[in-house]
DNA sequence: GATGTAAATCGTAATCATTATGAATTGGAA
DNA sequence: TTCCAATTCATAATGATTACGATTTACATC
């Protein structure tokens, strides 16, 4: 996903283009890590000073909420990064010393389905976690 | 795992049998949904009004260590169940209605590992969300 | 360009889950 | 029965997240 997109999606949904949404967007697209709100705050308060915690958790909200981030748990904390641009569906592999993700193609649910007959499947989640080839 | 299971593993660890880990075990032997740190509490205060925050967090946290208990995050809450007494692998299909669990035999690592060649995998999570037959 | 209005932001307080602390109690070995 | 470490109790502290009223801003319309 990259910045343009994100606006498009912004605008589509009637939501108006801020400048602190255009520095969130910045981050997110240099960074391709999940980072919590609080790492996400502290370093955008480095470069742009008047940014406060309603304005970060807020948007991050609805950002995810219209599929330009994506969230997962890690260690009890809420991560986000920027929605994958791959247009078919994926997994990830994430690394636990630096954060880099990778993606995995491989989707379990084709096998798991079949194991779960008149049950209604609305969502899933499968993630690997581990040490990337150069932290290992 | 039953409750006779857990105390041998408290035992070898040697952790000690008391009233209250009784009556946090004695609960999660009755019900194989995945429980809130909160709602385990309520439920307990009724039955044994003397049960206090630090006693229940604590003990999940002991119990999770030790292969008793299995935790996940649903909804932004830690949630937790008795571990499955399967022995072979197995991840689970979680009903977002009623919260009941059901084993799925399949696991994606078998295929995703091979996906990641140099990658050092430390853990991985998958699981199944959307409503049972019952509550369809 | 000026104006109006709904959306967004700011600053801060409140809430909720979780963890920590220090005193009192208890299990179980000697 | 006695003793000591483990456990529990009661409560406070922490940390992430959400909520609120006042102010500011984006942007459509004139």
């Amino acid at each position: 996903m990259n910045i343009e997109k994100a606006w498009d999606i912004l605008k589509e949904n009637g939501y108006k283009e801020t400048s602190k949404r255009a520095q969130i967007l910045e981050l997110f697209s240099q960074d391709d890590r999940y980072l919590t709100a609080r790492v996400l705050l502290d370093v955008m308060q480095k470069d742009y000073p008047s940014m406060s915690f309603d304005t970060v958790y807020r948007n991050l909200a609805t950002f995810v909420s219209l599929g330009i981030l994506e969230e997962t748990e890690l260690s009890g904390e809420r991560h986000f990064r920027m929605q994958c641009e791959s247009d078919h569906h994926h997994h990830h592999f994430i690394c636990m010393e630096c954060g880099k993700i990778k993606e995995i193609p491989v989707c379990p649910m084709e096998m798991a389905g079949a194991a779960l007959p008149s049950y209604e499947i609305a969502n899933h989640k499968f993630e690997i976690y581990g040490k990337c080839p150069a932290c290992k």
